[in-house]
DNA sequence: GAGAATTACATAAACGATTGTGTAAGTCTT
DNA sequence: AAGACTTACACAATCGTTTATGTAATTCTC
């Protein structure tokens, strides 16, 4: 049967040019091609202009998924993180994408939503991509790690942030939590209060008991008494913040100031404090934790501690570059530790109301 | 709690197993591992039961580069960003991540960085990613568009979101932004607002344009005038927003309202307006668009434009997955438009004063 | 019960790069 | 001038899949 004519087909997709066909055109073998356009030392300068001419001529894009799999290792980092929102994550990814960009690499994205199960989900998706490495930040559900020691044994490099295991046995990039708290805390203190409540996210994440320990620390240095009614626990969300604040306002000796280990929460109480007509910070001083865009916009602008969040990624990859580098002793595990800023805005300055 | 403290051996990393490793098990060769892993009809249900039984003990795990390598197309869906912060990009980010998850996509994440030549690399990264399609808003300085070009030489599906191109042969998601521009100036209008003011971003971006177009319609369609005196071009930075309503307000005849294409400048300009003395929106009216976070705890509220950020990226991947689905009429283009929608807050309402 | 269709599997060639080994020539050493 | 290097390249195996093309055995059709 003949064949029909294919008139007005749109455009045949071109097939991409390959190192065999430089290799036939210049008559040589590939492993010439191959070698000269990586430099090898084997091959003479002349073929090797010849060769990466007739790469640009022909527009030759190297494939990197047949490199990556006869190396073993791609160009690939995966990133998982709880959820892409807030000023933290998109920040922090902000910074991995950029160094690892600088260094060549790709980076694939995952969320696990928090959730444990999904977690390990992206994992085995990261693995069966042939990553070169996983930088993760664990769901807040994740309470076994096992999936994690999956990826060491093949010899993955593993590199958390931010919220990391409890073991010197990782890879890990965090901040200073502690110092965090501390250093709030602490400056609440300067500015003369002396009744600090603190709101305490979930204890489980190594971030959030730092803050809280740092938190502790600081009253305890300036011997002021530590008071379990004073410390709510929750998720710190705007509503729980301002929920918190109400039952903290109507005890019998209410706070004078509160250091909250979240910025949405500490939004949430400063509304409500608004709300009962006190003020900010005569009546209660805030302070919050993140440095959320926000807190230079509300009234009165809100202190607050920076996670040098661009830095967190860029600092990962660095971390996840010198495993790969090192690739003999790639077991040593090392901790990164970021310090935090202050910021001190209107909603903690005593003397500057 | 004990501390393990094990000293870990420098174990060599476990190779993963392969077909080749069920195949030799099995006794059996390797088309039927392949086969009846992924369900062909040529393998019997016995022979299935015991492949994919052996593969779940032995824990195999696809190397998804082989596959992709063979078949010429992987599971990875290529995206490029202008910059991963503020609440668009992120949630868009968000939205695709997921709905590509769903589909068995992994998602490769690119910044342009508001930079042609850096959105080409990125081009020529995904592409010899050998990603399964790319999805992109483009820069701000892009004004050649052969890169993408390429792309469709190739037959990669491609997919435009936000920030497309002047032309109906491409796939694109976009928010109807001339909507949004009219719907908000015409609630101004309705809340009696006669000389209205609009910061404008740059006009070679289709968003920004149809913003402007749909103010300039509104007015039109109201029978107000259309002064170009009160449309003020910018990058609508925070600080740009703040100096254009000092300008506005100079002059002889100052508007009562502004419609802002952005929000951060909405917001320099609120802040500036209070410095004045002026209360808003008594005195001025403001309107923006975006409906960032900080709309709804600025003090007054502001109106804004939901960009639908989540949807856009969702829209985008169902795209995308039409696309590859229909390989054969992949030639035809598709827009999706999604409607925008109007928040009305405080900085608006004046009957809510 | 002969031919067609279906079932169930194997052989081997891709996909596109990397790399250990082999082999000529040319250069250097002594 | 003989052995030791170095230079410059080719051969062919390899990474882990997919898949076109067999090839038997079984079942179905009329």
């Amino acid at each position: 049967m003949a064949q029909r004519a294919k008139q007005e087909q749109p455009q045949p997709p071109t097939t991409p040019v390959s190192m065999a066909d430089l290799a036939r055109e210049l008559g040589v073998s590939m492993t010439t091609i191959s070698r000269a356009l990586s430099d090898h030392h084997s091959i003479g300068p002349a073929t090797k202009q010849k060769v990466q001419k007739l790469a640009k001529k022909l527009n030759y894009q190297p494939n990197h998924l047949a490199a990556a799999l006869r190396k073993g290792k791609s160009k690939l980092l995966g990133v998982i993180v709880p959820y892409i929102e807030g000023r933290f994550f998109p920040s922090v990814v902000h910074g991995i994408e950029s160094a690892a960009s600088k260094a060549g690499f790709s980076v694939i994205i995952c969320q696990s939503n928090e959730d444990a199960a999904h977690e390990r989900k992206n994992i085995e998706t990261l693995l069966s991509a042939q990553v070169a490495g996983i930088l993760v930040s664990v769901a807040r559900t994740t309470n076994d790690f096992r999936h994690f020691e999956k990826v060491r044994k093949r010899g993955i490099p593993l590199v958390f942030f931010d919220r990391t295991m409890d073991s010197d046995a990782v890879n890990s990039v965090v901040l200073n939590d502690w110092k965090g708290g501390y250093q709030s805390t602490k400056h609440l203190i300067d500015q003369g209060c002396r009744r600090i409540a603190h709101f305490a996210g979930l204890q489980h994440l190594n971030i959030y008991r730092n803050r809280r320990q740092g938190y502790l620390d600081a009253l305890h240095d300036a011997g002021l008494p530590q008071d379990e009614e004073l410390i709510v626990y929750s998720d710190m969300t705007m509503e729980e913040g301002a929920e918190a604040m109400r039952r903290l306002l109507a005890l019998p000796n209410p706070p004078d100031a509160v250091f909250s280990a979240g910025d949405s929460s500490v939004l949430g109480a400063l509304q409500e404090v608004k709300r009962q007509g006190l003020r900010v910070p005569q009546d209660i001083a805030l302070a919050g934790f993140s440095n959320e865009a926000f807190t230079s916009i509300t009234e009165p602008m809100l202190t607050s501690v920076d996670q040098r969040c661009e830095e967190m990624g860029q600092a990962t990859v660095r971390l996840f570059l010198e495993l790969i580098d090192s690739a003999g002793g790639a077991y040593t595990q090392r901790q990164v530790v970021l310090q935090p800023e202050l910021f001190v805005r209107e909603s903690s300055l005593h003397g500057a109301k």
